[in-house]
DNA sequence: AAGAGATTCAACCGCGAGAAC
DNA sequence: GGTTCTCGCGGTTGAATCTCT
């Protein structure tokens, strides 16, 4: 048995979007607001997939979708919330208004991995790599063994200490790198968390039964858990 | 100028979670 | 409480474009 498709693949479109679809998404998306998506297409007079109206509609037709280059700004962020939630790609997005989970996605993978590879950081766990040699640390996670994988991998840290002194080091606490003023004299990367103090409730709710801290839980049950980050030039 | 290889990015796929029944 | 439905997410693909030789 399993899962009946989403959709009726016969007689569906795939592939690009012809200025006419995205013609009738947008009208239909304006009349009658975001979501529904299974019965959109028919509804829209469209021969797509919801699934797929629902990806062209967040990604490139939605008002507030800000297209262009990212800055340098942007990019520090993108850089300092992936070493802390990791492939969270849509927590990611929602802290850069405009910015979309598959537009950062690609960003960083087209363009900032290679960039910390650069800085000779591992681009997956943000860690010094011991030298450009090492193929150890290059590995993509597609052939990284899973005992080679370091402790620091996922959001979720046993110490919440050491999760920030790990984050304002840039690298492994085995293998001590420069500090992040050698590196980026100009950069102020201040982070910190502030949870609400009448929030008891929601972030024992939020919290694991091991006592670490679901930053997503927080985000879902409506509890304010904020990542604030400077991010200033010139010594401001 | 042309072909090959590399890169980019829009779109698709499969799965998990939560809601609805 | 179990099943089905719907949505949203992360990983992956492949056509289009760019760069190199």
């Amino acid at each position: 048995m399993g899962r009946s498709p989403c959709c009726e693949k016969a007689h569906t479109n795939k592939g690009a979007w012809t200025p006419e679809e995205d013609a009738r998404l947008i009208a239909h998306t304006r009349a009658h607001g975001e979501g529904g998506w299974r019965s959109l297409p028919r509804a829209a007079g469209l021969l797509r997939c919801g699934k797929s109206c629902r990806l062209r509609w967040i990604n490139y037709l939605r008002p507030d979708v800000k297209r262009g280059n990212f800055s340098e700004e942007e990019d520090e962020l993108i850089i300092k919330l992936h070493s802390s939630l990791g492939s969270k790609w849509s927590l990611i997005a929602r802290r850069l208004p405009g910015r979309t989970d598959n537009e950062i996605k690609n960003y960083w993978n087209t363009y900032i991995k290679k960039k910390l590879l650069k800085r000779g950081l591992d681009h997956q766990f943000h860690r010094r790599l011991c030298s450009p040699h090492n193929s150890n640390t290059t590995h993509s996670s597609r052939s990284a063994p899973e005992h080679q994988i370091p402790a620091f991998q996922s959001p979720r840290t046993p110490e919440i200490a050491d999760f920030f002194q790990y984050e304002l080091s840039g690298c492994s606490p085995i293998e001590p790198a420069a500090s992040k003023d050698e590196e980026h004299p100009d950069i102020n990367l201040d982070l910190c968390i502030s949870l609400p103090l009448h929030s008891t409730t929601a972030a024992n709710k939020a919290s694991s039964v091991d006592g670490t801290v679901d930053s997503k839980s927080y985000y879902d049950h409506g509890v304010c858990c904020q990542i604030g980050l400077q991010v200033n030039y010139g010594g401001c």
